[in-house]
DNA sequence: AGATATACTTTGATTATCAAAATATTTTTT
DNA sequence: AAAAAATATTTTGATAATCAAAGTATATCT
C-alpha cells in the first residue's frame, strides 16, 4: 500500500485508541484525582455561571437521565456540583458547579489550551488550514457516511 | 481568538469526545452486535493465524490480565475466541480467532479501511502530507509533554 | 527438595451504562 | 375541578469494564 495510507493508518487507529486515556493522564492530576474523565465531561457540559436541568445535560452527553442521576450524585457528594430545585418547575432539577467544580472546569479548558497552542506551534499558517480541513473530513466522514450506514 | 483555534478546539474536542462512539454505531452493526467496541479491540489485539499469550495481549491493551481474563471468557463464550495450554509452558494460555473471530477482525479493519480511504479521496496528495505530518504533532504532544507532566 | 518466581484466574469492590418501574409535579382533557 | 395524561427525575435490577489482591498451577533457581 500507499506509505501516506500507511502513516494515516497507524496515526488515526492509535489516535482514536487512546485519545481518551491520554487525556485522561494529563487531566486527573494532584488536585483532581478523586475524579473520573467521565465526571470531568459532566462538568464541561454543566458549563460556568449556570443552572441546568437534568434532561438538557443528559441529552448534550447523549447518556439516559438515570445514568446521568448516578453520575451527578458522585459529583455532588464530593463537593463540585450542587443541586437545587426549579421554582417555576417543582419536577425540574437544577445543578451548577461549586467553585472547586469551577476549578476543575478551568482545569479541563486549560488542558484542551495547552494542546491547541501546542499544535498550531508547530504548524504554520497554511498547514493549519489543511489540518482543519482535514479534521472536517474525518468529522464528515462519521456524521455523515457512518450515520446512513445504521 | 483566532480562528483556526477556534476551529481546532471545536473540531478536536468533538472528535476526542466522540471518536469512540463514532466508531462503535459503525463497527457493531447486524453481524456483530453480540460484541463490544471494548471486545473488538481484543480481537484486534490477538490478531491473525497466531496464538499470542495473555500477559502480552494484556500489555499491548493496557490492562491488567485479570481484565482481560474476563473479557476473554465472554469472547471464547460467544464463539469468538479459543483457548488452549501451551505445551512448552503448561502456565501460559495461548488464544486464538475463530472463524468467526476472524471474520469480526476483518470487518473492524474494513472500517479502518473505509474511513482512511475515504479521508484520502477528501484531500490531495500535498494536503495529506501535512495531514500526516500534524497528526504526529498531535501524537508528539501527547507522548512527549502529556507524559512528562505525570 | 524447597523456595521463589511466573502466568493466569478468581474475588470483591467501584464506576458506567441501560431499560423499566416508581415518584412527584404539571398540563390537558372532560 | 377532578381525572387522565404527560413530563422530569430518581430508583432498581442487570450487565460490562476495570483494578488490586488473593489464590492456583507450573516452572525455575539455589
Amino acid at each position: 500500500m500507499n506509505e501516506a495510507y500507511e502513516a494515516l493508518n497507524d496515526l488515526l487507529v492509535k489516535l482514536f485508541n487512546n485519545i481518551l486515556t491520554y487525556e485522561e493522564r494529563a487531566l486527573l492530576t494532584e488536585d483532581f484525582k478523586d475524579i473520573s474523565l467521565n465526571d470531568m465531561h459532566v462538568i464541561e457540559a454543566i458549563g460556568i455561571n449556570q443552572k441546568r436541568n437534568m434532561s438538557s445535560i443528559a441529552a448534550v452527553l447523549e447518556v439516559t437521565v438515570g445514568t446521568l442521576t448516578i453520575a451527578m450524585n458522585n459529583l455532588v457528594k464530593k463537593g463540585y456540583v450542587k443541586r437545587s430545585r426549579s421554582a417555576k418547575d417543582r419536577r425540574v432539577v437544577l445543578v451548577s458547579l461549586t467553585d472547586k467544580g469551577e476549578q476543575a472546569y478551568h482545569h479541563h479548558l486549560d488542558f484542551h489550551d495547552g494542546m491547541i497552542k501546542d499544535i498550531m506551534k508547530r504548524l504554520d499558517g497554511e498547514k493549519l488550514d489543511v489540518l482543519v480541513e482535514a479534521l472536517h473530513s474525518i468529522q464528515d466522514y462519521f456524521t455523515v457516511e457512518v450515520k446512513n450506514e445504521k
